[in-house]
DNA sequence: TAGTCTATTGTTAGCGC
DNA sequence: AGCGCTAACAATAGACT
C-alpha cells in the first residue's frame, strides 16, 4: 500500500545457532517445518522414494510427514513387524493404517492434480499476456509506429466502407424489428473489459453480442483515444 | 577460472515429476538427500527441536537422520517404549488422532488451492473463449445488427480521424528512421494469430509489434471483410 | 559415486496485515 | 496462527572432474 517506503529490508542472515526469542523461533520453526516437508516432497515425487519425517515442536507438538506413511516407514526401519498386540487392537490398527493411508492417497493424488491445474493456468496466464503484445492493434495509438498508422488507417477506411454498405442494406429493408436494447448490458464503463471474473458458461447467444452494451463502441477502442 | 567460458548454463528449472532418466535420478536423489538433511539439521539447531528422518532409496537402501537419534524419536513417536502406563496410551492416541488431523489438514488446504487453481483455468479459458463473443466487432460484419453496425461506423470514423492526425504527425517530423520492415514476422497467414503457442517470456521490445508482421492489418480485420 | 563450479531458481528473514 | 511482500541468501541442475 505504502508506495514510498522500502519497508523489507529482505533476508538477513542469520547464525545457526539456537534462536534466543521465543517468538521469533516459532516463527521460523513453522516457516522451516514447512521447507522441509516440502522438501521432502518434492524429492519423493523426483525420485519415486519413500521418507518419513517426525519432529517434536519446541511446544513438544508432534508434526510428522510420510510418504506412503510415516507408521509403515518406521516398521520397515525398524525392521520388525507389529502385529503383536491383541486382536482387538490390532483392528484398531489396522482401520486406523487404512484411514491414513487413503488420506495420504488422496493427499498424493490431490497434489498432482494441483500440480497440473497450477500448470494449465499458468499456461492460460502466458497466453493471455502474450496476446497483448501479439495484438498491437489494440495498444494505444500513441505507441505505435508510422507503419502500423498508415495499415490502420487503410483498414479502417475499407472497413468503414464495408460498414456503411451493411448498414444501408439494412436501413433499406428494415421490416425486421431493430434489437432490442441492453438487458445484459454492463452498467460500469469497464465491466465489458473485466466481465471475465463473473463470466461463466453461458452457451451463446445466436448474435455475439446482439443485446449491445451501452457505450460498447467506446470500450472497444478506448485504447485508441488520444 | 577461465573467465571466457560459458562451460556451465547454471542451474535449470526442472517439473517436480518422476525424473526419467535413472543416472540422473540417482544423481539428484543423493543432492537432494543431503539437502534434506541439512535443512532438517538447521532445523534442529535453530529451534533446538528433535527431528528424525527415514528415506528408502530408489535401490532400497535405507538412509537416516535423527536428532539426537534415530530410534528414540521414533519410539517416541509410535510411543511404544517410554511410558507404558494408561497415559501413555493417552498420548499414543493423541498423537494419532494429530497425525489424522495433519493430514485432514494437509488435505483440505491442497484441495482449497486446486479449487482455486482450477477455477483460475477455468476463469482464463473462457476469457479465452469469450473474447470471440465479447469482441463482437471481431465478429463477421454479416452477424452484427444495425445497432451494431452504427456504433462501429462512428467509432471508425473517429479513429479514422484520430489516426490521421497522428499519421500527420509522424510524417511531418519524420527525422526518426521509419521502422525496420518485418524480421520477426511470420511467413503465413495465420501465424499472427497463432504464435502465442511459442511465445515465451521476452521481456518487451519497446512499442509492442513496432516490426510490423506483413499483412497484419488485413489478418487483424480480416472477419470483418465480406 | 562424489566433489567443484556457475548461473539460475528457490527459500526465507524481517516486515506489515 | 497465517499470508504477502521484498531483498538477500541458499540450494541446486547441468556439466565437468
Amino acid at each position: 500500500m505504502s508506495k514510498n517506503k522500502k519497508c523489507s529490508l529482505g533476508r538477513q542472515k542469520i547464525p545457526i545457532e539456537k534462536i534466543p526469542k521465543k517468538s521469533h523461533l516459532q516463527v521460523t520453526f513453522s516457516k522451516r517445518r514447512s521447507g522441509v516437508f516440502k522438501k521432502a516432497s518434492e524429492l519423493c515425487t523426483l525420485c519415486g522414494v519413500e521418507i518419513a519425517i517426525v519432529v517434536f515442536s519446541p511446544a513438544d507438538k508432534a508434526f510428522s510427514f510420510g510418504h506412503p506413511e510415516v507408521e509403515s516407514l518406521i516398521d520397515r526401519y525398524t525392521m520388525r513387524n507389529p502385529p503383536q498386540d491383541s486382536s482387538a487392537q490390532h483392528l484398531v490398527e489396522a482401520h486406523r493404517n487404512a484411514n491414513v493411508r487413503d488420506l495420504n492417497m488422496q493427499l498424493t493424488q490431490v497434489f498432482n492434480l494441483l500440480e497440473i491445474e497450477k500448470k494449465r493456468g499458468d499456461e492460460l496466464d502466458h497466453v493471455r499476456k502474450a496476446r497483448q503484445k501479439q495484438f498491437w492493434w489494440e495498444s494505444p495509438v500513441d505507441e505505435l509506429g508510422l507503419h502500423e498508422l498508415l495499415q490502420l488507417k487503410a483498414s479502417t477506411e475499407e472497413l468503414k466502407n464495408n460498414i456503411e454498405k451493411h448498414a444501408s442494406k439494412f436501413i433499406i429493408d428494415r421490416s425486421t424489428a431493430i434489437s432490442s436494447s441492453s438487458i445484459l448490458g454492463p452498467s460500469n464503463g469497464f465491466a465489458a473489459f473485466e466481465r471475465y471474473d463473473a463470466f461463466d458458461n453461458k452457451p451463446d447467444v445466436g448474435i455475439p453480442m446482439a443485446s449491445s452494451p451501452p457505450d460498447a463502441h467506446y470500450l472497444a477502442f478506448r485504447n485508441w483515444y488520444l
